[in-house]
DNA sequence: CGGGCCACGCTACCATACCAGATTGCGCAG
DNA sequence: CTGCGCAATCTGGTATGGTAGCGTGGCCCG
């Protein structure tokens, strides 16, 4: 699940096709439900119908699209269980990483997390939205390094971003800049201290606070959902 | 990563040659690093080039293909990265799902692990090893209900099959039935108990056996590594 | 005899045309 | 006015032909 944009090697039609149209489902310009065709979509990029057909197939596999044969192609509704999964992997992995960097974390992986810290607080006072949800995911990051388990950082990121797309969905904000804050510097601190029952009781409390927002979502616009 | 095969509706020629391909792959009939052409398979199955196609784009999604534009599709090679990360999550996903059958485990689960116990024992004793190895998914899945984690299984299913169908590579026996069947009972001991540390430690073990096994094959069959 | 260049053939990519199933809406009959 | 049925039209699925990039082998030149 990782060549999905920029391809190793050549850039092809259904390249371009796919990158667009992954961003605007991912984003939600486009919406669960939405019918879509291949002839209209290959009318806007100019091309003809087989570049966007083959978007289609990958777009289907990451199930973002749902193609029925002789029917139409929709942009595919959200899934409870797939949201459910793509948490609790999510929790699972990032409580193992974090228990191994109480084992693993070196001084300077507390140092680089103090100075996230900081950058977010930075990005707080400034109003920065932006710049703080980018910043979160390198503390996630660096929570990885800590752990000695740079490569499961993809895993975490992918089902976080699963995750946060549908959360833009949410009627009130989902949760301030400071909460996340406060969160992330309780992390940092029970780490700092090796305090494994603090630490796991941390990032599940840090993890938990979507729980609401989903549930809300999961009501309020209950026909984007399969399920 | 669900209708991969069987897709709801229709089925079409691109679904027949995606299910033969994916069959081969993964069984190792064709083997890492083997150039396969569109023109080739489609004479095969007296299909067209396009359908054929259609069935590359899905399996190299699924990271089975690497096709380059222009030049060649090659079944693609392991990553080493990929196994560790499957693994990974397989471990902290179980060891979670564990500590919650701790906690909510009823007798009835620890019954029917029981059972599960008595079908290994006897597949042993028959020294048949396929019905052994179907037991052994049945076992974990029934791991995953005393979690009340069921949708989990799905997941655990997914990365432990990933690794096993590279460790038929082995050219030593992976591990004994006796072996594996010891493992088990040590888990379900150890949940009898609700004994959360030694029900980690006897799971982190179980699926630990792997370690040498893989570093052996990663040794021998260098060639079909990509990394 | 060896090295570089070029052309041929291979690949996957794209466009066009046609097919079959499914839907929809119009018209006709009751 | 209502309900049934057929046909036009839309969908995605398939076939085929042509194109462009890349690898390779042969040929020519040094």
């Amino acid at each position: 699940m990782a060549q999905s944009l920029a391809r190793a090697d050549r850039r092809t039609n259904a390249d371009d096709v796919f990158d667009y149209l992954h961003g605007e489902i991912v984003s939600l310009r486009l919406l669960p439900g939405t019918r879509i065709s291949e002839i209209e979509v290959a009318g806007q990029f100019d091309v003809s119908r087989q570049p966007v057909r083959e978007a289609f197939i990958r777009l289907a596999n990451l199930d973002l699209l749902l193609v029925r044969p002789q029917k139409a192609t929709v942009v595919r509704q959200f899934s409870s269980e797939k949201i459910k999964r793509a948490r609790f992997i999510r929790m699972a992995v990032e409580c193992e990483v974090l228990r191994r960097a109480c084992r693993s974390a070196s001084p300077l992986h507390d140092e680089r997390l103090r100075k996230d810290l900081e950058e977010q607080q930075a990005a707080m006072k400034a109003r920065d939205v932006e710049r703080f949800h980018a910043l979160d995911y390198d503390f996630h990051e660096h929570l990885c390094d800590a752990g000695d388990c740079a490569l499961m950082f993809g895993t975490i990121a992918e089902n976080k971003a699963a995750v946060d797309r549908i959360c833009v969905l949410s009627l009130s904000e989902p949760a301030t800049m400071e909460e996340l804050h406060e969160d992330h510097a309780l992390i940092a601190e029970a780490l700092g201290r090796r305090d494994e029952g603090e630490l796991i009781g941390a990032i599940k409390a840090h993890l938990s606070r979507l729980d609401d927002v989903i549930a809300g979502i999961r009501k309020s616009h209950a026909d984007f959902f399969e399920d």
